[in-house]
DNA sequence: ACTGAAGATAATGTATACATGATTATCGCG
DNA sequence: CGCGATAATCATGTATACATTATCTTCAGT
Protein backbone atom coordinates (compact mmCIF):
# COMPACT_ATOMS: atom_id res chain seq x y z
CA UNK A 1 0.00 0.00 0.00
CA UNK A 2 2.75 2.43 -0.01
CA UNK A 3 3.77 5.01 2.29
CA UNK A 4 1.06 6.43 4.62
CA UNK A 5 -0.38 9.15 2.06
CA UNK A 6 -0.89 11.13 5.21
CA UNK A 7 -0.49 14.82 3.91
CA UNK A 8 0.03 13.94 0.76
CA UNK A 9 -2.34 14.91 -1.94
CA UNK A 10 -3.33 11.78 -3.58
CA UNK A 11 -0.55 10.99 -6.37
CA UNK A 12 -2.82 8.72 -8.12
CA UNK A 13 -5.19 11.01 -9.83
CA UNK A 14 -3.55 14.05 -11.74
CA UNK A 15 -3.61 17.64 -10.84
CA UNK A 16 -5.26 18.21 -13.63
CA UNK A 17 -8.32 16.40 -12.66
CA UNK A 18 -8.11 17.48 -9.05
CA UNK A 19 -8.51 20.87 -10.21
CA UNK A 20 -11.25 20.27 -12.95
CA UNK A 21 -13.44 18.64 -10.00
CA UNK A 22 -12.45 21.35 -7.22
CA UNK A 23 -13.46 24.28 -9.75
CA UNK A 24 -16.57 22.17 -10.66
CA UNK A 25 -17.75 22.01 -7.02
CA UNK A 26 -17.14 25.84 -6.33
CA UNK A 27 -18.87 26.76 -9.32
CA UNK A 28 -21.74 24.71 -9.22
CA UNK A 29 -22.02 25.19 -5.22
CA UNK A 30 -21.92 29.22 -6.59
CA UNK A 31 -18.96 30.23 -4.57
CA UNK A 32 -17.71 31.31 -8.40
CA UNK A 33 -20.73 33.67 -9.68
CA UNK A 34 -22.12 34.08 -13.04
CA UNK A 35 -20.40 36.41 -14.99
CA UNK A 36 -17.13 37.27 -13.23
CA UNK A 37 -14.42 36.17 -14.35
CA UNK A 38 -12.47 33.35 -13.05
CA UNK A 39 -8.88 34.39 -11.38
CA UNK A 40 -6.58 32.07 -11.92
CA UNK A 41 -4.46 32.75 -9.09
CA UNK A 42 -6.78 31.98 -7.02
CA UNK A 43 -7.83 29.27 -8.25
CA UNK A 44 -4.34 27.85 -7.50
CA UNK A 45 -4.60 28.75 -4.46
CA UNK A 46 -7.81 27.04 -4.11
CA UNK A 47 -7.56 23.65 -5.78
CA UNK A 48 -4.05 23.27 -4.43
CA UNK A 49 -2.76 22.95 -7.87
CA UNK A 50 -0.34 24.78 -10.14
CA UNK A 51 -1.14 27.46 -13.20
CA UNK A 52 -0.83 25.13 -15.69
CA UNK A 53 -2.99 21.74 -14.76
CA UNK A 54 -5.50 25.27 -13.77
CA UNK A 55 -5.31 26.35 -17.31
CA UNK A 56 -5.86 22.98 -18.42
CA UNK A 57 -8.97 22.49 -15.84
CA UNK A 58 -10.39 25.69 -17.53
CA UNK A 59 -10.59 24.49 -20.87
CA UNK A 60 -12.03 21.50 -20.30
CA UNK A 61 -14.77 23.37 -17.98
CA UNK A 62 -15.27 25.53 -20.68
CA UNK A 63 -15.81 22.40 -23.30
CA UNK A 64 -17.93 20.75 -20.32
CA UNK A 65 -20.15 23.76 -20.95
CA UNK A 66 -20.50 25.51 -17.28
CA UNK A 67 -17.90 28.45 -18.49
CA UNK A 68 -17.71 30.34 -20.96
CA UNK A 69 -14.46 32.66 -22.84
CA UNK A 70 -14.06 35.79 -22.43
CA UNK A 71 -12.53 37.73 -25.61
CA UNK A 72 -10.06 39.25 -23.92
CA UNK A 73 -8.74 36.21 -21.67
CA UNK A 74 -9.69 34.24 -19.70
CA UNK A 75 -13.03 32.30 -18.18
CA UNK A 76 -16.18 33.19 -16.49
CA UNK A 77 -19.00 31.34 -15.08
CA UNK A 78 -21.59 31.08 -17.89
CA UNK A 79 -25.41 31.89 -16.70
CA UNK A 80 -28.42 29.64 -17.46
CA UNK A 81 -32.05 30.67 -17.79
CA UNK A 82 -35.06 28.90 -17.65
CA UNK A 83 -35.47 28.15 -21.48
CA UNK A 84 -31.87 27.26 -21.20
CA UNK A 85 -31.76 24.68 -19.39
CA UNK A 86 -35.29 23.24 -20.51
CA UNK A 87 -33.71 23.49 -24.08
CA UNK A 88 -30.49 21.09 -22.91
CA UNK A 89 -33.17 18.34 -21.63
CA UNK A 90 -35.14 18.58 -24.90
CA UNK A 91 -31.22 18.07 -26.70
CA UNK A 92 -30.31 15.58 -24.37
CA UNK A 93 -33.98 13.88 -25.16
CA UNK A 94 -33.55 14.26 -28.59
CA UNK A 95 -30.37 12.11 -28.50
CA UNK A 96 -31.59 9.06 -26.33
CA UNK A 97 -34.37 9.00 -28.53
CA UNK A 98 -32.05 8.22 -31.15
CA UNK A 99 -30.12 6.01 -29.27
CA UNK A 100 -33.13 4.18 -28.57
CA UNK A 101 -34.36 4.22 -32.21
CA UNK A 102 -31.10 3.13 -33.57
CA UNK A 103 -31.01 -0.08 -30.65
CA UNK A 104 -34.52 -0.93 -31.91
CA UNK A 105 -33.97 -0.59 -35.72
CA UNK A 106 -30.16 -2.17 -35.65
CA UNK A 107 -31.78 -5.09 -33.21
CA UNK A 108 -30.40 -5.89 -29.86
CA UNK A 109 -30.32 -9.29 -28.91
CA UNK A 110 -32.05 -10.91 -25.51
CA UNK A 111 -29.16 -10.76 -23.69
CA UNK A 112 -27.83 -7.49 -24.28
CA UNK A 113 -31.37 -6.21 -23.31
CA UNK A 114 -30.66 -8.30 -19.96
CA UNK A 115 -29.08 -5.62 -18.12
CA UNK A 116 -31.98 -2.82 -18.83
CA UNK A 117 -34.08 -5.30 -18.24
CA UNK A 118 -32.62 -5.67 -14.12
CA UNK A 119 -32.63 -1.94 -13.72
CA UNK A 120 -36.71 -1.37 -14.69
CA UNK A 121 -36.89 -4.84 -11.93
CA UNK A 122 -35.24 -3.01 -9.36
CA UNK A 123 -36.68 0.45 -9.56
CA UNK A 124 -40.05 -1.47 -10.09
CA UNK A 125 -39.37 -2.95 -6.24
CA UNK A 126 -38.04 0.12 -5.11
CA UNK A 127 -41.43 2.09 -6.23
CA UNK A 128 -43.46 -0.79 -4.21
CA UNK A 129 -43.00 1.17 -0.89
CA UNK A 130 -46.21 3.66 -0.57
CA UNK A 131 -44.94 6.55 0.96
CA UNK A 132 -41.25 6.42 -0.85
CA UNK A 133 -38.03 7.17 1.72
CA UNK A 134 -35.57 9.15 0.88
CA UNK A 135 -32.83 7.00 0.38
CA UNK A 136 -35.47 5.13 -2.08
CA UNK A 137 -35.07 8.34 -4.13
CA UNK A 138 -31.62 8.36 -3.72
CA UNK A 139 -31.58 4.57 -5.12
CA UNK A 140 -33.52 5.90 -7.94
CA UNK A 141 -31.10 8.03 -9.32
CA UNK A 142 -28.32 5.54 -9.29
CA UNK A 143 -30.44 3.28 -10.85
CA UNK A 144 -32.23 5.61 -13.41
CA UNK A 145 -28.89 6.78 -14.31
CA UNK A 146 -28.05 3.29 -15.23
CA UNK A 147 -30.40 2.81 -17.17
CA UNK A 148 -29.95 6.04 -19.58
CA UNK A 149 -26.58 4.62 -19.82
CA UNK A 150 -26.99 1.45 -20.67
CA UNK A 151 -29.72 2.33 -23.38
CA UNK A 152 -27.35 5.08 -24.82
CA UNK A 153 -24.71 2.28 -25.17
CA UNK A 154 -27.26 0.04 -26.68
CA UNK A 155 -26.87 2.17 -29.42
CA UNK A 156 -23.73 0.78 -30.18
CA UNK A 157 -22.60 4.13 -32.06
CA UNK A 158 -19.72 5.95 -30.60
CA UNK A 159 -20.55 9.30 -31.73
CA UNK A 160 -24.07 9.33 -30.48
CA UNK A 161 -22.71 7.87 -26.96
CA UNK A 162 -20.13 10.98 -27.37
CA UNK A 163 -22.73 13.24 -28.09
CA UNK A 164 -25.20 11.95 -25.15
CA UNK A 165 -22.29 12.21 -22.66
CA UNK A 166 -21.56 15.61 -23.48
CA UNK A 167 -25.28 16.68 -23.42
CA UNK A 168 -25.39 15.05 -19.91
CA UNK A 169 -22.55 16.83 -18.57
CA UNK A 170 -24.02 20.11 -17.38
CA UNK A 171 -25.76 18.61 -14.26
CA UNK A 172 -29.15 20.22 -14.40
CA UNK A 173 -29.63 18.52 -18.44
CA UNK A 174 -28.72 14.91 -17.07
CA UNK A 175 -31.08 12.48 -16.85
CA UNK A 176 -31.39 12.06 -12.94
CA UNK A 177 -30.77 15.50 -12.56
CA UNK A 178 -34.27 16.92 -11.15
CA UNK A 179 -34.69 13.33 -9.27
CA UNK A 180 -34.05 14.36 -5.72
CA UNK A 181 -35.49 18.00 -6.64
CA UNK A 182 -38.32 16.67 -7.15
CA UNK A 183 -38.58 14.54 -3.88
CA UNK A 184 -40.51 17.04 -1.94
CA UNK A 185 -43.18 17.41 -4.45
CA UNK A 186 -46.33 16.21 -3.86
CA UNK A 187 -46.78 14.89 -7.39
CA UNK A 188 -43.28 12.62 -6.83
CA UNK A 189 -44.22 9.06 -6.65
CA UNK A 190 -46.58 9.86 -9.48
CA UNK A 191 -43.82 11.22 -11.81
CA UNK A 192 -41.30 8.24 -10.94
CA UNK A 193 -44.29 5.93 -11.85
CA UNK A 194 -45.16 7.67 -15.30
CA UNK A 195 -41.23 7.49 -15.66
CA UNK A 196 -40.72 3.99 -14.81
CA UNK A 197 -43.70 3.44 -17.84
CA UNK A 198 -41.50 4.87 -20.26
CA UNK A 199 -38.86 2.71 -19.36
CA UNK A 200 -40.72 -0.15 -19.79
CA UNK A 201 -42.15 1.14 -22.98
CA UNK A 202 -38.82 1.73 -24.51
CA UNK A 203 -37.45 -1.49 -23.68
CA UNK A 204 -41.02 -3.12 -25.02
CA UNK A 205 -40.06 -0.87 -28.28
CA UNK A 206 -36.54 -1.93 -28.52
CA UNK A 207 -37.20 -5.87 -28.16
CA UNK A 208 -40.10 -5.43 -30.65
CA UNK A 209 -37.85 -3.18 -33.15
CA UNK A 210 -39.87 -0.29 -33.14
CA UNK A 211 -37.68 1.95 -33.73
CA UNK A 212 -40.07 5.11 -34.16
CA UNK A 213 -42.12 4.25 -30.53
CA UNK A 214 -38.72 3.34 -28.79
CA UNK A 215 -38.19 7.36 -30.07
CA UNK A 216 -40.71 8.66 -29.31
CA UNK A 217 -41.08 7.52 -25.85
CA UNK A 218 -37.85 8.49 -25.32
CA UNK A 219 -38.34 11.91 -26.23
CA UNK A 220 -41.30 11.63 -23.54
CA UNK A 221 -39.74 10.88 -21.15
CA UNK A 222 -37.39 13.91 -21.06
CA UNK A 223 -40.77 16.27 -21.30
CA UNK A 224 -41.00 14.99 -18.18
CA UNK A 225 -37.76 16.01 -16.88
CA UNK A 226 -39.04 19.69 -18.35
CA UNK A 227 -41.82 19.51 -16.19
CA UNK A 228 -40.29 18.65 -12.98
CA UNK A 229 -38.22 21.18 -13.57
CA UNK A 230 -40.85 23.90 -14.06
CA UNK A 231 -43.14 22.27 -10.46
CA UNK A 232 -39.25 22.79 -8.81
CA UNK A 233 -38.83 26.35 -9.65
CA UNK A 234 -42.20 27.47 -8.78
CA UNK A 235 -42.46 25.36 -5.50
CA UNK A 236 -39.32 27.07 -3.96
CA UNK A 237 -39.93 25.66 -0.65
CA UNK A 238 -37.02 22.82 -1.68
CA UNK A 239 -35.38 24.65 -4.21
CA UNK A 240 -31.91 23.84 -2.31
CA UNK A 241 -32.18 20.39 -3.91
CA UNK A 242 -31.72 22.00 -7.42
CA UNK A 243 -28.59 21.07 -8.77
CA UNK A 244 -26.75 24.24 -9.74
CA UNK A 245 -29.27 26.73 -8.59
CA UNK A 246 -26.63 28.91 -8.75
CA UNK A 247 -26.38 29.27 -12.18
CA UNK A 248 -29.72 29.77 -12.67
CA UNK A 249 -30.57 33.22 -13.92
CA UNK A 250 -33.99 34.24 -12.47
CA UNK A 251 -35.99 37.28 -14.00
CA UNK A 252 -35.38 38.97 -10.70
CA UNK A 253 -31.81 39.39 -11.51
CA UNK B 1 -1.36 48.92 -41.46
CA UNK B 2 1.51 48.61 -38.09
CA UNK B 3 4.72 47.68 -39.56
CA UNK B 4 5.14 45.35 -41.90
CA UNK B 5 4.34 41.73 -40.50
CA UNK B 6 7.03 39.94 -42.57
CA UNK B 7 8.45 36.92 -41.18
CA UNK B 8 6.95 38.14 -38.07
CA UNK B 9 4.22 35.83 -37.03
CA UNK B 10 0.73 36.93 -36.52
CA UNK B 11 1.45 38.14 -33.22
CA UNK B 12 -3.34 38.83 -33.84
CA UNK B 13 -3.44 35.32 -33.72
CA UNK B 14 -2.67 33.24 -30.00
CA UNK B 15 -0.22 30.50 -29.78
CA UNK B 16 -2.52 28.21 -29.12
CA UNK B 17 -5.12 28.94 -31.94
CA UNK B 18 -1.92 28.81 -34.56
CA UNK B 19 -1.19 24.88 -33.30
CA UNK B 20 -4.28 24.15 -33.17
CA UNK B 21 -4.73 24.96 -36.86
CA UNK B 22 -1.76 23.44 -37.98
CA UNK B 23 -2.43 20.28 -35.88
CA UNK B 24 -5.80 20.16 -37.14
CA UNK B 25 -4.23 20.05 -40.73
CA UNK B 26 -1.32 17.77 -40.17
CA UNK B 27 -4.51 15.94 -38.85
CA UNK B 28 -6.94 16.27 -42.00
CA UNK B 29 -3.77 15.90 -44.28
CA UNK B 30 -3.01 12.21 -42.73
CA UNK B 31 0.25 13.63 -41.84
CA UNK B 32 -0.48 12.04 -38.36
CA UNK B 33 -1.29 8.71 -38.69
CA UNK B 34 -4.33 7.40 -36.85
CA UNK B 35 -3.70 5.29 -33.53
CA UNK B 36 -0.15 6.32 -33.63
CA UNK B 37 0.71 8.50 -30.49
CA UNK B 38 1.49 12.32 -31.37
CA UNK B 39 4.51 13.71 -30.15
CA UNK B 40 4.64 16.94 -28.43
CA UNK B 41 8.09 17.23 -28.89
CA UNK B 42 7.23 16.93 -32.91
CA UNK B 43 4.37 18.77 -33.11
CA UNK B 44 6.27 22.23 -31.22
CA UNK B 45 8.90 21.42 -34.11
CA UNK B 46 6.25 21.41 -37.02
CA UNK B 47 3.82 24.18 -35.37
CA UNK B 48 6.47 26.41 -34.11
CA UNK B 49 4.95 26.86 -30.68
CA UNK B 50 5.83 25.82 -27.15
CA UNK B 51 4.71 23.17 -25.21
CA UNK B 52 2.27 25.01 -23.29
CA UNK B 53 0.33 26.13 -26.62
CA UNK B 54 0.94 22.72 -28.47
CA UNK B 55 -0.74 21.18 -25.16
CA UNK B 56 -3.60 23.30 -25.19
CA UNK B 57 -4.70 22.65 -28.56
CA UNK B 58 -4.08 18.92 -27.98
CA UNK B 59 -6.71 19.18 -25.55
CA UNK B 60 -8.83 21.39 -27.95
CA UNK B 61 -8.76 19.33 -30.61
CA UNK B 62 -9.57 16.36 -27.84
CA UNK B 63 -12.97 17.79 -27.41
CA UNK B 64 -13.27 18.76 -31.22
CA UNK B 65 -13.24 14.72 -31.17
CA UNK B 66 -10.36 14.87 -33.81
CA UNK B 67 -8.00 13.07 -31.19
CA UNK B 68 -8.31 10.24 -28.65
CA UNK B 69 -6.28 10.73 -24.88
CA UNK B 70 -4.23 7.92 -24.31
CA UNK B 71 -5.04 6.21 -21.11
CA UNK B 72 -1.03 6.26 -20.26
CA UNK B 73 -0.91 9.30 -21.49
CA UNK B 74 -0.99 11.95 -24.21
CA UNK B 75 -3.06 11.60 -27.22
CA UNK B 76 -3.64 9.62 -30.49
CA UNK B 77 -5.56 10.56 -33.83
CA UNK B 78 -9.12 8.58 -34.11
CA UNK B 79 -9.96 7.02 -36.19
CA UNK B 80 -13.76 6.51 -38.08
CA UNK B 81 -15.51 3.94 -39.87
CA UNK B 82 -18.03 4.22 -42.05
CA UNK B 83 -20.47 3.82 -39.45
CA UNK B 84 -19.32 6.19 -37.29
CA UNK B 85 -19.32 8.83 -40.26
CA UNK B 86 -22.70 8.01 -41.40
CA UNK B 87 -24.19 7.77 -37.69
CA UNK B 88 -22.33 11.51 -36.92
CA UNK B 89 -24.08 12.70 -40.17
CA UNK B 90 -27.05 11.41 -38.35
CA UNK B 91 -26.47 12.63 -35.36
CA UNK B 92 -26.35 16.69 -36.55
CA UNK B 93 -28.86 15.56 -38.66
CA UNK B 94 -31.68 15.29 -36.69
CA UNK B 95 -30.45 18.15 -33.88
CA UNK B 96 -30.84 20.45 -37.18
CA UNK B 97 -34.07 18.60 -37.16
CA UNK B 98 -34.80 19.49 -33.68
CA UNK B 99 -33.49 23.15 -34.75
CA UNK B 100 -35.86 23.60 -37.70
CA UNK B 101 -38.85 22.14 -35.42
CA UNK B 102 -37.88 25.16 -32.81
CA UNK B 103 -37.89 27.72 -35.41
CA UNK B 104 -40.95 26.34 -36.58
CA UNK B 105 -43.18 26.01 -33.20
CA UNK B 106 -41.50 29.07 -31.72
CA UNK B 107 -42.75 31.04 -34.74
CA UNK B 108 -40.34 33.18 -36.60
CA UNK B 109 -40.83 36.56 -38.28
CA UNK B 110 -40.51 37.33 -41.62
CA UNK B 111 -37.72 39.76 -41.43
CA UNK B 112 -35.79 36.62 -39.35
CA UNK B 113 -36.63 34.48 -42.40
CA UNK B 114 -35.74 36.45 -45.25
CA UNK B 115 -31.33 35.60 -44.72
CA UNK B 116 -32.80 31.73 -45.29
CA UNK B 117 -34.43 32.92 -48.45
CA UNK B 118 -32.05 34.46 -49.30
CA UNK B 119 -29.63 31.87 -49.38
CA UNK B 120 -32.28 29.50 -50.93
CA UNK B 121 -32.78 32.21 -53.99
CA UNK B 122 -29.02 32.24 -54.39
CA UNK B 123 -28.42 28.46 -54.89
CA UNK B 124 -31.58 27.92 -57.39
CA UNK B 125 -29.66 31.14 -59.18
CA UNK B 126 -26.35 28.60 -59.45
CA UNK B 127 -28.35 25.31 -60.32
CA UNK B 128 -29.61 27.01 -63.31
CA UNK B 129 -26.87 26.68 -65.32
CA UNK B 130 -27.11 23.18 -66.80
CA UNK B 131 -23.79 21.28 -66.42
CA UNK B 132 -22.72 22.94 -63.07
CA UNK B 133 -18.99 24.06 -63.07
CA UNK B 134 -16.79 23.32 -61.08
CA UNK B 135 -16.59 27.22 -59.41
CA UNK B 136 -20.88 26.79 -59.06
CA UNK B 137 -19.46 23.67 -56.60
CA UNK B 138 -17.70 25.80 -54.69
CA UNK B 139 -19.84 28.87 -54.57
CA UNK B 140 -22.69 25.85 -53.10
CA UNK B 141 -20.23 24.79 -50.68
CA UNK B 142 -20.44 28.63 -49.06
CA UNK B 143 -24.14 29.19 -49.55
CA UNK B 144 -25.10 25.63 -48.22
CA UNK B 145 -23.28 26.13 -45.01
CA UNK B 146 -24.32 29.61 -44.45
CA UNK B 147 -28.01 28.55 -45.20
CA UNK B 148 -27.25 25.87 -42.57
CA UNK B 149 -26.04 27.93 -40.16
CA UNK B 150 -28.91 30.55 -40.29
CA UNK B 151 -31.13 27.83 -40.33
CA UNK B 152 -29.36 26.84 -36.66
CA UNK B 153 -29.82 30.20 -35.46
CA UNK B 154 -33.41 30.62 -35.84
CA UNK B 155 -34.16 28.07 -33.10
CA UNK B 156 -32.70 30.73 -30.70
CA UNK B 157 -31.59 28.23 -28.44
CA UNK B 158 -28.12 28.65 -27.09
CA UNK B 159 -27.91 25.36 -26.23
CA UNK B 160 -28.71 23.71 -29.50
CA UNK B 161 -26.37 25.74 -31.38
CA UNK B 162 -23.82 24.74 -29.36
CA UNK B 163 -24.41 21.37 -30.03
CA UNK B 164 -25.25 21.33 -33.04
CA UNK B 165 -21.87 23.56 -33.93
CA UNK B 166 -19.97 20.84 -31.57
CA UNK B 167 -21.34 17.69 -33.92
CA UNK B 168 -20.76 19.89 -37.51
CA UNK B 169 -16.51 20.09 -36.04
CA UNK B 170 -15.74 17.10 -37.20
CA UNK B 171 -15.38 17.51 -41.41
CA UNK B 172 -17.18 14.65 -42.46
CA UNK B 173 -20.07 15.88 -40.26
CA UNK B 174 -20.54 18.97 -41.34
CA UNK B 175 -23.50 20.23 -43.77
CA UNK B 176 -21.46 20.90 -46.58
CA UNK B 177 -18.77 17.68 -46.31
CA UNK B 178 -19.74 15.40 -49.19
CA UNK B 179 -20.52 18.23 -51.49
CA UNK B 180 -16.89 18.54 -53.07
CA UNK B 181 -16.74 14.79 -53.03
CA UNK B 182 -20.25 14.19 -55.17
CA UNK B 183 -18.38 16.82 -57.82
CA UNK B 184 -17.07 14.07 -59.58
CA UNK B 185 -20.53 11.86 -59.59
CA UNK B 186 -22.82 11.67 -62.51
CA UNK B 187 -25.78 11.98 -60.12
CA UNK B 188 -24.23 15.29 -58.92
CA UNK B 189 -26.85 17.53 -60.34
CA UNK B 190 -30.46 15.44 -59.28
CA UNK B 191 -28.30 15.60 -55.58
CA UNK B 192 -27.78 19.31 -55.40
CA UNK B 193 -31.31 20.18 -56.58
CA UNK B 194 -33.10 17.25 -53.99
CA UNK B 195 -31.04 18.98 -51.41
CA UNK B 196 -32.25 22.45 -52.64
CA UNK B 197 -35.34 21.48 -52.57
CA UNK B 198 -35.36 19.96 -49.47
CA UNK B 199 -34.03 23.78 -48.34
CA UNK B 200 -37.37 25.04 -49.81
CA UNK B 201 -39.38 22.84 -47.92
CA UNK B 202 -37.88 23.64 -44.75
CA UNK B 203 -38.72 27.58 -45.34
CA UNK B 204 -42.11 26.71 -46.14
CA UNK B 205 -42.54 24.28 -43.36
CA UNK B 206 -41.24 27.36 -40.62
CA UNK B 207 -43.27 29.93 -42.37
CA UNK B 208 -46.34 27.93 -41.87
CA UNK B 209 -45.26 26.48 -37.95
CA UNK B 210 -45.38 22.64 -39.39
CA UNK B 211 -42.43 21.73 -36.56
CA UNK B 212 -42.94 18.37 -37.43
CA UNK B 213 -42.57 18.57 -41.19
CA UNK B 214 -39.42 20.70 -40.64
CA UNK B 215 -38.03 18.34 -38.12
CA UNK B 216 -38.79 15.57 -40.55
CA UNK B 217 -37.50 17.31 -43.90
CA UNK B 218 -33.97 18.60 -42.09
CA UNK B 219 -33.45 14.79 -40.91
CA UNK B 220 -34.12 13.58 -44.68
CA UNK B 221 -31.71 15.89 -45.71
CA UNK B 222 -28.86 14.66 -43.37
CA UNK B 223 -29.91 11.55 -45.24
CA UNK B 224 -28.56 12.89 -48.58
CA UNK B 225 -25.44 13.72 -46.81
CA UNK B 226 -25.14 9.77 -46.14
CA UNK B 227 -25.49 8.45 -49.27
CA UNK B 228 -23.27 11.00 -50.85
CA UNK B 229 -20.56 9.33 -48.46
CA UNK B 230 -21.78 6.01 -49.49
CA UNK B 231 -21.85 6.57 -53.62
CA UNK B 232 -18.29 8.68 -53.06
CA UNK B 233 -16.80 5.27 -51.10
CA UNK B 234 -18.05 3.18 -53.57
CA UNK B 235 -17.03 5.01 -56.93
CA UNK B 236 -13.26 5.78 -55.68
CA UNK B 237 -12.07 7.42 -58.84
CA UNK B 238 -12.20 11.04 -57.07
CA UNK B 239 -12.12 9.87 -53.81
CA UNK B 240 -9.40 12.30 -52.73
CA UNK B 241 -12.37 15.05 -53.07
CA UNK B 242 -13.24 13.15 -49.64
CA UNK B 243 -12.37 15.19 -46.25
CA UNK B 244 -10.35 13.49 -43.98
CA UNK B 245 -9.82 10.95 -45.93
CA UNK B 246 -6.73 9.85 -44.05
CA UNK B 247 -9.05 8.98 -40.74
CA UNK B 248 -11.26 6.69 -42.46
CA UNK B 249 -10.68 2.93 -41.68
CA UNK B 250 -11.49 0.69 -44.43
CA UNK B 251 -12.11 -3.02 -44.23
CA UNK B 252 -8.65 -3.86 -45.71
CA UNK B 253 -6.93 -2.36 -42.55
C1' DA C 1 -17.38 67.96 -11.29
C1' DC C 2 -16.72 65.24 -15.26
C1' DT C 3 -14.19 63.45 -19.12
C1' DG C 4 -10.02 62.05 -21.04
C1' DA C 5 -5.50 60.16 -21.14
C1' DA C 6 -1.50 58.18 -19.15
C1' DG C 7 0.64 55.34 -16.03
C1' DA C 8 0.63 51.57 -12.71
C1' DT C 9 -0.97 47.19 -11.52
C1' DA C 10 -2.43 42.72 -12.25
C1' DA C 11 -3.98 39.45 -15.18
C1' DT C 12 -3.38 36.10 -18.95
C1' DG C 13 -0.41 33.84 -22.62
C1' DT C 14 3.95 31.76 -23.36
C1' DA C 15 8.29 29.48 -22.66
C1' DT C 16 11.24 26.44 -20.32
C1' DA C 17 13.18 23.68 -16.57
C1' DC C 18 12.37 19.72 -13.71
C1' DA C 19 10.50 15.25 -12.03
C1' DT C 20 7.97 11.24 -12.46
C1' DG C 21 6.38 7.58 -15.04
C1' DA C 22 6.20 4.80 -19.37
C1' DT C 23 8.45 2.57 -23.19
C1' DT C 24 12.11 0.49 -25.47
C1' DA C 25 16.45 -1.62 -25.93
C1' DT C 26 19.91 -4.39 -24.18
C1' DC C 27 21.84 -7.86 -21.45
C1' DG C 28 21.66 -12.07 -18.87
C1' DC C 29 19.69 -16.42 -18.05
C1' DG C 30 17.10 -20.50 -19.04
C1' DC D 1 17.51 -19.02 -29.55
C1' DG D 2 13.79 -17.11 -26.88
C1' DC D 3 12.06 -14.94 -22.83
C1' DG D 4 12.39 -12.03 -18.94
C1' DA D 5 14.30 -8.44 -16.17
C1' DT D 6 16.79 -4.35 -15.64
C1' DA D 7 18.45 -0.05 -17.04
C1' DA D 8 18.50 3.87 -20.00
C1' DT D 9 16.04 6.92 -22.74
C1' DC D 10 12.26 9.54 -23.80
C1' DA D 11 7.73 11.48 -23.17
C1' DT D 12 4.34 13.49 -20.46
C1' DG D 13 2.71 16.08 -16.28
C1' DT D 14 3.84 19.85 -13.37
C1' DA D 15 5.80 24.07 -11.66
C1' DT D 16 7.51 28.56 -12.24
C1' DA D 17 9.60 32.61 -14.46
C1' DC D 18 8.88 36.05 -18.02
C1' DA D 19 6.54 39.16 -21.28
C1' DT D 20 2.70 41.17 -23.21
C1' DT D 21 -1.78 42.90 -22.84
C1' DA D 22 -5.94 44.32 -20.51
C1' DT D 23 -7.88 46.78 -16.71
C1' DC D 24 -8.08 50.08 -13.18
C1' DT D 25 -6.64 54.12 -10.92
C1' DT D 26 -5.11 58.61 -10.79
C1' DC D 27 -4.16 63.03 -12.39
C1' DA D 28 -4.73 66.85 -15.40
C1' DG D 29 -7.53 69.71 -18.23
C1' DT D 30 -11.83 71.67 -19.53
Amino acid sequence: MKAAPEREVDRSVSQTVKAQLALRDQILAGSLRPGERISELQAVETTGASRTPVRMALVRLEEEGLLEAIPSGGFMVKAFSERDISDSIEVRGTLEGLAARFAAERGVSARELEPLKECSAAIDELLRQVPISVDAFSSYVTLNARFHAVLTELSRSAPLIRQIDRASALPFASPSGFVMAQSALPEAQQILIIGQEHHRVVIDAIENREGARAEAIMREHARLAVRNLRLALRNRTHLDLLPALALIKTATD
